[in-house]
DNA sequence: GCCGTTTTCGGCCCGACTGTTTTCAGTCG
């Protein structure tokens, strides 16, 4: 039987929180209840056996009382004040605080003094103007909440933007804007400059006022208006909210780094500044001892000030970073050019669009010293598969075009599929053949987590399989992983030296960056691979760094920043 | 509910915006 998982745990306390909440805690329970769910959310570890371990404190934000708590969920299902609250306050009520607007407080009104318990009730409430006779609610407050009620906001969260295309876009404004004003400072803020997995929103700073009057003007701007002096906000032409801010040269460094966040990140270095006497904003770093407010033209001032190094903005989650700095032990992030080679890619031999051969240019052009060619294997379906006798042949032309291609070594390898027994769908003969294989789940997603476990430890078990692929099949936004113990999965790569990817595809990034981090931790080896199926898409090994980065990896974490013939000393069996 | 190179108690980041307000609470990022 498995245990309850990081996330699922992290949920509970979350929706604890916001029942304390609708119960009318005190604001800082509330936040304790979010900070913990956080730090259990990104725990590298299996929070449910650092519980049974009596550990569980020692994530931060996690004290006695909310350990017993966990404790109670692994062992009822359940927390006991979660079923009395849930009593109290019917499911409906917290629908309607993901409304905008409409917070705990003006919820609880609502539900007190009207019976409002669901969005039904409260459209019913305000189509019968009903809302406006509230202390508090005026005429205009009613029309806002079915104005929210009518934009679905109650039913569906706001969709992300899958980083890729956040920065695509961020790109063509940034540029236009540079036309624009070639002397001024353009930067990306937000989650897109922290490299997230998604983004709500993109967030651009700029250091000339004036650049905030052409925002409606650009080509990928549906509608744009000046929100303040120093705002302006639009929409693209996709949907997605671009927010603008200006600010003076001497404060671009207060306002980038306010920007970039992370919330929590911004909130544990001003708590941390304020023992120190000192007051971080948007605006300036405030000294009480002199009343003087410093101004900050980089980033790297605010960090100063606050005594710390500089903090790289992958890692600004609150995941540790801010103590780590203090203690002057961050690691040296592994960067794009640490990477020396390349172990999954595709060509025309399955669903690739381009030759061996110009991939192998390609992947040299992009300094690779050496490309793994992967295509599917057997059973793939789709028209993609590669029948034995057609690898055979591709095992040759790859020797083939090694031999006639000069700077860059080829690798014939298949990403074979990982059966759900667990087996290789080649024949190990054929397999012993290869230069090079990594593994993945293409078929057979639904399996129950015992079995998707079973079958990858089995894949990872194997001798001649030398690394596991995209492990945990998510799809960013639209697929979630499949049931799977993680966990038990690294340790048994670990423990067979089966290397585990880091897939770049931007839609992929997968292993996700607390996987990897708990990877690392574990003593496997990773792999940051672009598992393009085009030339151009060799190119989104960059989303994997990033990831890796946010995993808190060095290069020393990473295996292809080894020339080849050192990785392959490092596999399970040694060629 | 957590936590401590000022604390085992008394604090807990900062500021903008909104609407309904004669001075502010609630919400949001």
């Amino acid at each position: 039987m498995s245990d309850l998982s990081n996330g699922a745990i992290a949920d509970a306390l979350d929706e604890l929180g916001d029942l304390y909440e609708l119960d009318g805690a005190v604001v800082h329970r509330v936040l304790a209840y979010r900070n913990a769910a956080k730090a259990v959310r990104d725990a590298p570890l299996s929070v449910a056996q650092l519980t049974r371990d009596g550990a569980v404190t020692t994530l931060p934000g996690i004290g006695a009382t909310l350990a017993q708590k966990i404790t109670d969920l692994l062992d009822s299902g359940d927390i006991p004040a979660a079923i009395k609250l849930r009593e109290r306050y019917p499911e409906g009520l917290l629908a309607i605080t993901a409304l905008p607007g409409l917070g705990p407080k003006r919820a609880r009104r609502l539900f007190d003094e009207l019976g409002i318990d669901s969005p039904a009730a409260l459209r019913a409430a305000a189509d019968a103007q009903r809302i406006r006779t509230l202390k508090g609610f005026g005429a205009k407050g009613e029309a806002a909440i079915i104005a929210a009620l009518e934009a679905g906001g109650a039913e569906r969260p706001r969709t992300r933007v899958v980083l890729d295309r956040a920065l695509a876009i961020a790109d063509v404004i940034a540029t236009a804007l540079a036309e624009i004003a070639p002397t001024a400072q353009i930067e990306i803020a937000g989650s897109a400059r922290r490299r997230a997995d998604s983004v709500k929103d993109l967030d651009i700073v700029v250091d000339h006022a004036s650049l905030l009057d052409d925002l409606g003007g650009l080509e990928v701007i549906e509608t744009a208006s000046r929100t303040s002096a120093s705002a302006a906000r639009g929409r693209t032409h996709t949907g997605m909210t671009v927010e603008l801010r200006a600010v003076a040269p001497e404060q671009f460094g207060n306002l980038l780094q306010h920007l970039t966040g992370s919330g929590a990140h911004n909130a544990a270095l001003r708590e941390r500044a304020v023992r120190a006497g000192l007051h971080i904003s948007e605006y300036g770093v405030l000294d009480d001892a002199t009343g003087v407010t410093h101004h900050c033209v980089s980033e790297a001032e605010v960090y100063a000030l606050a005594g710390l190094p500089y903090i790289e903005p992958e890692l600004r989650e609150n995941r540790g970073e801010i103590e780590t700095a203090a203690s002057g032990t961050l690691p040296r992030l592994i960067e794009l050019s640490d990477i020396r080679g390349d172990l999954h890619a595709h060509t025309t031999a399955s669903d690739g669009r381009a030759s061996i051969e110009e991939m192998a240019l390609a992947a040299r052009e992009r300094g690779h010293e050496y490309l793994a060619i992967t295509d599917h294997s057997a059973t793939h379906g789709f028209g993609d598969d590669v029948s034995p006798e057609q690898l055979r042949r591709q095992i040759e032309l790859v020797h083939e075009a090694d031999a006639a291609i000069e700077g860059i070594r080829l690798l014939a390898g298949s990403e074979v599929n990982i059966l759900p027994d667990g087996a290789p769908d080649y024949e190990d003969a054929l397999l012993a053949e290869l230069d090079w294989v990594i593994a993945s789940v293409h078929t057979s997603f639904a399996l129950d987590g015992d079995a998707m476990t079973e079958r990858m430890c089995r894949a990872a078990g194997h001798p001649l399989i030398d690394a596991i692929g995209h492990p945990t099949g998510r799809l960013i936004e639209r697929r979630p992983p499949y049931e799977l113990d993680i966990e038990a999965l690294i340790a048994a790569c670990a423990s067979t030296r089966t290397m585990l990817e880091i897939n770049s595809n931007p839609d992929r990034r997968d292993l996700n960056e607390v996987h990897a981090r708990a990877a690392a931790a574990a003593g496997a080896a990773i792999l940051v691979n672009s598992d393009a199926h085009s030339t151009e898409r060799l190119g989104a090994m960059r989303y994997g760094i990033w990831t890796a980065r946010r995993a808190w990896l060095t290069a020393a974490d990473v295996a292809n920043t080894l020339p080849w013939a050192e990785l392959a000393a490092r596999l399970k069996r040694p060629r």
